[in-house]
DNA sequence: GCAAAAATTTAAAACGTTTGCAATTTTGCA
DNA sequence: TGCAAAATTGCAAACGTTTTAAATTTTTGC
């Protein structure tokens, strides 16, 4: 290996030309005589050169990363969430040069507060926002500092407009209850959380709408909620559904880790799975495909959508498009054996 | 919220202070008196004052950053670990004001070469370096240009000294044998992977010495190897070793993902665990949970791992030890239904 | 063969911070 | 009060790059 050359000057004066020169000749600029070009860019890798970030960032003002800042995670909460979404984004990225930068939120600090920290020193050019609250003061700073973003997920409503990514919980949930009145069941519940989170909205009222739309007067629909963290008041509350022989015949749940909830339920409960009852989950977790029978639930391709949200951050950072871009994305359906035909009426 | 004030030219000039005043007082130095110390750190507050991060990065040359360079990843691999890896940084290096860099390799690159892109253009003052090969350049490369990193996981053996953060592979696999030995087992199977990579031997190796510590020349091991990403490899290699009479009664799989196939392929073949057979896996993944009858297998914490390859790391960065670091975490038994004492013989 | 135009190269300033050294102010003591 | 010492503050250079404007070289047209 060669001796290593470190900076534009030692570069330059090997070649004996000026910094400005070698700058621009690795920049590609047509202004610099394509011989000069070449013999740079050869000297360049030969010599291993890579450009200083810092320097790079402080001139131009472009930091060449994106940001994200790391969600605050209950302590013994594993999911591959994160994982998918990162590996996503880094796809996404990496074609157009770009890194990501992954800010932490300290034990006791606001997530917002890293956030501003990211943009106001100027470590990255955007940032990605995830796990949208229905009001979320993170949107607000973002558009108040006119800061390039994109959410994934949306706001309840807003008065301003921004980019987004979201699924489309709503369609999904829709698609869910159709496929479960065609198989005769008529008697619903719905598991769901109780935080403001934007997608719990925004599925029920998927439902509620199939179930509307319908226009069946003998569909009932029973609701359990619980804190989402709560793993001991989510088992309560998915018992209280499950009891007593008026029970739903067909459970949709909020998201997976709910539904698994429901399945273990209902097996300590005696019930089998899907005969006695129907589970539908969202999410499509590792576990959904291992839990007895296996959860019929929705994949929405997270690392998917985490690439295309790079690529709509990267838009926005380089082109300031004058209207937002928002993208829904439809989930598919994945039918394993925890749904089936409702069972016959015993009572 | 007050007009922002984005450099500390602005800052020094609101205070009457000049430029290296504030940025001393900012940092603490003693030699400023105390009281403009607390009034500059009064204005920066208010002000919301956040240091330009290339600018310092630039003239002191560290970036706050450290590297971590994604590992290419198999289409639908999905599993949590990178997402709890990442958490685990991130908390660790949170605490010392650190943030994480993630670079990803595009399709056709080597991971090398993302890895010498990071390190050259002073992006990172340390890298993390995951899944260790048998023999690694990445390593090598690292130690050749001094510069500062932790490894999860170890080189088979290797001439040079560096910082290592490692699972006990070996003594789990140990523990698995003796559980199982004193269950009634003999004849035992494990399925493994044809890739060098340093975990696999350590584990196998860990194995082979608790059966010759035992010193029972009635005890058989049954190999099944396949590549670690070949599906349908691996459930051939699993089902030779399942078919005839004469199979092992008990199996230990390097990881979980292994161990779920046995117990899927076991249970195809119309074997009941435990009562059949007995599977042990390792890695404590999210689906052997759920995965029926529940896997009995080692939690590794890499959360935990990762927060201390974290504070290794800064250590490393900060202090450049003159020996170099190196920790061996002992993994937890995770004792689900999976395992049981041995069927009686029938033949 | 010469002036004007085009092509190519370069000098120097800027980005926002840290830091060695010098300048200034304050303090302590006779 | 005066002077040295200590405490505090400030000037200016440096980090490695990009970019504006200007300088230089080459090409073109007649």
């Amino acid at each position: 290996m060669p001796a290593r050359v470190t900076t534009l000057k030692e570069l330059a004066a090997s070649l004996g030309l000026s910094i400005t020169t070698v700058s621009r000749a690795l920049a590609g600029h047509q202004q610099i005589a394509p011989k000069t070009r070449e013999r740079v860019a050869k000297a360049a890798r030969q010599a291993g050169y890579v450009p200083n970030t810092a320097a790079r960032a402080l001139v131009s003002g472009r930091s060449g990363f994106v940001g994200l800042v790391l969600p605050i995670r209950v302590p013994n909460l594993v999911d591959s969430f994160l994982g998918e979404f990162v590996t996503g984004l880094g796809e996404g990225l990496v074609s157009h040069g770009a890194d990501l930068i992954l800010a932490t939120a300290a034990q006791d600090q606001a997530e917002l507060d890293v956030l501003r920290h990211v943009v106001e020193s100027g470590r990255a050019d955007g940032v990605v926002v995830t796990r949208i609250a229905e009001v979320d003061e993170r949107l607000a700073y973002l558009r108040r500092r006119g800061f390039p973003f994109v959410a994934h997920g949306r706001l309840l409503d807003s008065d301003f407009a921004y980019n987004w990514l979201d699924t489309d919980g709503a369609h999904a949930f829709g698609e869910a209850f159709d496929m479960l009145y065609d198989l005769g069941h008529r008697h619903f519940g719905l598991v769901t959380i109780s935080e403001p989170m934007t997608f719990r909205h925004l599925r029920q009222d998927g439902l509620a709408a199939a179930i509307s739309r319908r226009g069946d007067p003998s569909v009932r629909l029973d609701v359990a909620t619980a804190p989402r963290f709560d793993r001991g008041a989510r088992i309560q509350a998915v018992n209280r559904m499950l009891q007593g022989p008026d029970r739903p015949t067909a459970i949709v749940a909020l998201f997976d880790e709910l539904a698994l909830t429901v399945m273990e339920e209902a097996a300590r409960a005696g019930l089998t799975v899907p005969r006695d009852l129907s589970v539908i989950g969202f999410d499509n977790i590792v576990a959904s495909a291992y839990a007895p029978p296996g959860l019929t639930t929705f994949d929405a391709s997270i690392r998917q959508c985490a690439r295309e949200i790079a690529d709509m951050l990267l838009t926005v950072i380089a082109d300031k498009p004058a209207e937002p871009l928002t993208r829904l994305i439809r989930p598919t359906l994945v039918p394993r054996a925890s749904h089936g035909p409702a069972p016959r009426k015993t009572s």
